[in-house]
DNA sequence: ACCTCGCGCTAGACCGGTTTAGCAAAGAAC
DNA sequence: GTTCTTTGCTAAACCGGTCTAGCGCGAGGT
């Protein structure tokens, strides 16, 4: 004989599958001499329930999804989504609720993913990532009636609920501690502009460089170190250069901090460097790297308790601001030569 | 109306479920008139599957499984498993197969996990990374009787197939490199010794060292920065210090660089520093390091391959070896000084 | 004594597919 | 012309759970 089913312990028992089903899911309908007798004949035979044969009755899937538009060989570079996996896995898994990941090439094939986990009753609700400026997954997941969590906001992301941290402030902190030091030209390597957050980021510098008088600029990337690295080595390269670099990345200042060796710039007194992400990363290079620092594990913690109350309760859509990530002050910051204390 | 089901489909083209799910199959027993009507019915009614329904029928989960045993914190700082996972997706994903990805905190916890996903009859297989020295999840998925494939080896893993890479070549090569530099006293920063390739990379480089007739040692650790960086600053500390360092991970040998930095030894001119691993962190940072480039996204290609090929036909059981990983050459290591060209 | 109620339980429908047994019609073999 | 096969399809069982309708029974109210 294979696997138990809850037929072969209605059978030892001497009840009724009913009677089995409802002793197993803790619901009344059995007395509690009964529900104990079932539960240790269960035990004794090991039983597991069927995941497929639960979901099949209307019920819940028992897993969550969250799918990367990345290209594929991207994926890895990024601390931030192990970080991110690893708390949403820690709460997930505790309310024995699996994770389904996929990395997929583009926004559309994301979409197609989602319709196709959502009619396939593959998971109940879905983790949605890398914010964009029109978003067309928002719209897609809001007629699918699937429930979902955006990480990132406050921008717009429909009727979805999200969790996000505020990212403006935390530029503006940024800014105001390069401007005590004594900088007066700051740039700033952003991210993808189709991302909502590189938006806020760009106008949170532009704002905040005019209420203190300074020069800023924002140059946009796509992230990776080798586009970091070359807008680095274009920027020293100026004839009025920049004191201090912010990054969006840590990959970013991590290879911006090698441009900046190799054409004999020092930091932070020729420049100071500043990475608006905080991982192991910013903390293994010589200098480490003043950081932006967020709990991304916690992030992902709340990201998956937000989820699963959702799923739960869909009417209790409900956006959630976690702390605004503080300012961690290595080694690669100080003031800019030629400022006297 | 919800979703369409096969018995919607039947209706509207006039035929019984059976006819449909033939059709759907693509496999004999309906004339090639009527499956192109029912496609084209299902296409219309944008019927998909069931995956509950499909998987209670005995049939397929279409899902594998990937159980990692990890600190939940420590994830994502290893670039390696972003790009496996990618690998993994790309092949799977284009063969309509899920990943199940759960991180646990020890081995104990994810043979559990795995009990627990094979009777719940959630994945079809899985597959099983960190090989260690005498792995108990062995036994327990040879007992359980799913397929899954083993991700390293040579080494002992019972009857279960495993994908692997030559490591020990690898060693080889690398000492040959350095000695042929001109380096006498090479050290080696191994990682966790529980770990089968930490044991093989550890008498790789015994042997190789005697060979050559040159001194050598490693020094086992928990494969973090932090030990990384206490190790290195041990040995450089040491009066006859190692004037070359091989690193068993990119996130140590990065943290190395920065003990060298921090200690006025020069790289490459006062110690060489190898990389057992590639990554984007090898060349982001300056000098730019020689590392060991193994394609691993091509690895979880080949992992996931093997692990469909055995789900489909489970006595074919087949070790498969991918190419030895080869030397690639940087900045950060040259000839020790002292040594005349 | 009768009606009502709630408890504890059973029987069986149901979810959406797959798969098997079987049937009618057409074609082939003798 | 009868028998055997093959083709194309249907009906129904089945997978392992959940869930609802309903039944027998003892307690409580009138």
């Amino acid at each position: 004989m294979g696997r138990p089913t809850i037929a072969d312990i209605a059978r030892e028992a001497g009840v009724s599958k009913g009677a089995v089903s409802f002793a197993l899911n803790g619901r009344p309908g059995v007395s509690e001499a009964t529900r104990e007798r079932i539960l240790r004949v269960a035990e004794a035979m090991q039983w597991r329930p069927h995941s497929a044969a639960r979901a099949l009755g209307g019920a819940r899937a028992g897993a969550v999804g969250l799918v990367l538009a990345r290209p594929a060989r991207t994926l890895g570079v990024e601390p931030f989504f192990g970080q991110l996996l690893s708390g949403l896995q820690a709460v997930l898994s505790a309310n024995q609720v699996a994770l389904q990941l996929l990395v997929v090439e583009s926004t559309e094939a994301e979409i197609e993913v989602h319709r196709r986990w959502a009619s396939e009753h593959r998971v109940d609700g879905f983790v949605l990532v890398d914010l964009q400026v029109r978003d067309p997954r928002i719209a897609v997941l809001e007629e699918l009636g699937v429930p979902s969590v955006v990480l990132g906001g406050p921008g717009r992301h429909g009727r979805l609920p999200s969790v996000w941290a505020d990212d403006r402030e935390a530029m503006l902190s940024i800014v105001d501690y390069l401007a005590a030091l004594g900088h007066r030209r700051i740039a700033h390597l952003a991210g993808l502009p189709a991302f909502q957050h590189t938006q806020r980021r760009i106008r949170a510098l532009r704002d905040s460089a005019r209420r203190h008088g300074l020069e800023a600029v924002s140059v946009p990337t796509d992230f990776s170190d080798a586009e970091g690295a070359a807008a680095t080595r274009a920027l020293l390269a100026r004839p009025e250069r920049p004191t201090a670099i912010v990054y969006d990345s840590d990959v970013m200042a991590v290879a911006g901090l090698g441009v900046a060796a190799e054409m004999g710039v020092s930091v932070p007194g020729g420049l100071s460097v500043v990475s608006f992400d905080d991982s192991v990363l910013t903390r293994i290079v010589h200098p480490a790297l003043t950081a932006l620092s967020r709990d991304t594990f916690a992030l992902g913690e709340q990201v998956a308790r937000s989820l699963l109350a959702l799923i739960d309760d869909p009417s209790a859509a409900e956006d959630l601001r976690t702390p605004t990530p503080r300012l961690t002050v290595r080694e690669s910051t100080g003031r800019p030569l030629g400022t006297v204390g």
